[in-house]
DNA sequence: CAATAAGTGGACACAACGTCCATTTAAGCA
DNA sequence: TGCTTAAATGGACGTTGTGTCCACTTATTG
C-alpha cells in the first residue's frame, strides 16, 4: 500500500535525467539554431530514450521555457522588489526605460533561448509575457495614460526576440542603440 | 531549332495551373491557421501533382508571398505617389499616423496570408518589410531625429501580425483601438 | 527483502517534406 | 496538318522528425 504522503516526491532518477536533459538542451540551443535542434538530439545528447525526454517536457518549447525560468524568476523579482529606477519608487518613464534596458540585458544573453521558446504566438502564452504586460500596463496605469490596454502590447512588441535578433544580428546594432531607441518609446507616457 | 525569343513566354497549362495553385491555396489559408494547411493539401485541392506545386513555389512562405503581392504593391504605390496624409506632402508625423492605419487594414484584411509567410525571422527577409523599413526611415529623417535606425524597427515591431492577431482574437480589441495605440507612437518624432 | 508504482527507452506508426523521372502536352516549323 | 522538341506534369519514393505505446527496469517503502 501506499502511504498518503501529500507530497509526491520526484524520484532520483528522474530528477538526474532532468538535469541531464536541460543540461544537454542548453549546449545544443547554444551551439545551433533552435529549429536545428530535434528532440531526437537533445534525447541522445541527454543520454536518454525518447519516451523519457517526452515524459516530461512534449515539445522544444517547453524545454526552452524551463531554460529560462530562473532568468526570468530573477528579474521579475526585482521588478516587483528591488531598487528604483528597476523597482517601485521611481517615476514610470524611468521605470520603464530601467525595463526596456533589463530586458535587453536578457535577450542579449539567452535570444537562442527565447527563439527556442517563443516562436510568433507561443510568446503570448508564457506566463512570462503575461507578467511583462502586467508590469508595463501599471506603469501606464500610474503615469495615468488612457486606455493602456492596446498600448501595453505596442509597447512591448519591439521585445520580441526575433527583433532584437534582426537589429543585433543582420542590422549590426549594437546593444545601447537598441536601449536608446527603445527609452524614446517612454515619452508616449 | 528555337528560335531566338528573348521573352520565354510561360506555357498556357503552367499558366492554368498556377492561376488554380493560387486560387486553392487562398481557399485554404481562407479556412484554417496556415501550419495547419500542407503542400500535399493545396496540391490536391488545385488539382495537381506534388511536382507540378514544388515546381513554382518551394514552400508555403512562397505562395502566401504571392497572393499577398498585390494588396502591398497597392499600399506601396500609395505611400510613393497617393495624396496626403498617406503620401508625399504632410508633415512627417501625420504620415506615419496614416501609415499606420493603413497597414492595420492590411493586417485586417489579410493577416491568415501574412502569418502563413511570415513567420517569426522570416518576416525581415521579404522585400515588403524592406519597404516598409525604408518608408518609415524615410520619415524619421524627414522629421530630423537623430539615429533612425535602431528606432525604425522599433516603431514597426507592433505591425508583426502575430501581434495584431494577439491585441484583436485574444485581447478582443477592436481595430481603432489598435490604431489609436500606434497613433500614440508617432509622438517619438 | 519483497511489493509496488514510478520511471525508462526504443520500436513503431504516422505525417509531411522534397526529389526524381517516365510520360504527357503545348508551341513552333515544314 | 503532321512532326519535333522542350517545357510541364504528377505521383511514386526515400527521408526526416514527431509523438505514442508498452514490456522491462529501478527506486522507494514497510
Amino acid at each position: 500500500m501506499c502511504p498518503p504522503t501529500l507530497v509526491r516526491m520526484e524520484r532520483a532518477d528522474a530528477a538526474r535525467n532532468r538535469a541531464r536533459i536541460l543540461e544537454a538542451a542548453a549546449e545544443l540551443f547554444a551551439a545551433r539554431s533552435p529549429h536545428e535542434v530535434t528532440m531526437d538530439d537533445i534525447a541522445k545528447a541527454a543520454g536518454v530514450g525518447r519516451g523519457t525526454l517526452y515524459r516530461r517536457y512534449p515539445d522544444r518549447a517547453s524545454i526552452a521555457v524551463a531554460l529560462l525560468d530562473e532568468h526570468e524568476r530573477e528579474l521579475q523579482e526585482r521588478l516587483l522588489r528591488g531598487d528604483p529606477p528597476l523597482g517601485p519608487g521611481a517615476p514610470p518613464a524611468e521605470r520603464l526605460a530601467a525595463f526596456y534596458a533589463a530586458m535587453v540585458r536578457l535577450l542579449e544573453d539567452h535570444a537562442h533561448l527565447v527563439l527556442g521558446s517563443e516562436v510568433g504566438r507561443t510568446r503570448f502564452e508564457t506566463g512570462a509575457y503575461g507578467f511583462w504586460r502586467a508590469h508595463v500596463r501599471s506603469l501606464l496605469v500610474a503615469a495615468g495614460t488612457p486606455r493602456p490596454d492596446a498600448l501595453v502590447d505596442t509597447l512591448l512588441a519591439p521585445l520580441a526576440p526575433e527583433v532584437y535578433v534582426y537589429q543585433r544580428s543582420d542590422l549590426g546594432l549594437g546593444m545601447e542603440e537598441v536601449v536608446e531607441a527603445l527609452t524614446r518609446l517612454t515619452r508616449v507616457l
